[in-house]
DNA sequence: TTGACATATCGAAACATTTCGATATATTAA
DNA sequence: TTAATATATCGAAATGTTTCGATATGTCAA
């Protein structure tokens, strides 16, 4: 019998991991949370994420340039306005995984 | 025809964003995703735990018991040797997130 | 051009997290 | 009891994040 620390775990490499964690220290906030529900339904304007968040536009542009800064998000300017989008699919998963889960307690 | 603004967004309370966001900050470490990963497949001592993620004994505790504060994991002495297990099922959602998209890039 | 609106950037204070060593507690065997 | 092993706790330095106001840029209409 092999001893358990000498086991082979099926482990993912740190790379991995410290994209993941990356990833999700981007998205483990609030309000960037709320935004990419939000723009899972739709692309919307920088104003509009601001107001819909409850937060100031200024402070809206750090979080969303922080995301899309990750690539998690994409932008694309329309005359003076900018709309947002969601630009990595996964974004999706994590939000699923938070709406079934995250019901309880 | 409606203004988007004034669109009704399926939109999940703010206390579940709060918590959502709250068990993300904890798991964005990479320490801690490979605590987990490794605890997905067994239940372990916190010496091997702190051998695998190679840190230091204490610095094992400190991540362990930050995971079980938040309920992610539980524990049980056994002798001298604590056992760390996963306590919220919801991690495996969330791992197997990253090994399904964290692969890319 | 000027004014108004939409977005972006930046610095610094406030706040939170991480790491590490020193030390404490718990358990067992001698 | 004492020594050895396994965990746990704590303080404080180092580091990172968040927020906010001031200011800058980009676009359009008059």
């Amino acid at each position: 019998m092999v001893k358990k620390t000498e086991q082979k775990l099926e482990l993912l490499p740190v790379e991995v991991l410290d994209e993941a964690s990356d990833c999700l220290k981007v998205l483990a906030h609030p309000v960037r949370l709320r935004m990419v529900e939000i723009l899972m339904q739709g692309k919307f304007a920088v104003h509009e994420i601001a107001q819909m968040c409850e937060i100031s536009p200024n402070q809206a542009c750090d979080h969303l340039r922080l995301l899309k800064g990750h690539r998690l998000l994409d932008s694309k300017r329309d005359g003076r306005t900018v709309y947002y989008t969601i630009a990595a699919p996964e974004l999706v998963g994590i939000i699923e995984c938070i709406r079934k889960n995250c019901r309880l307690k």
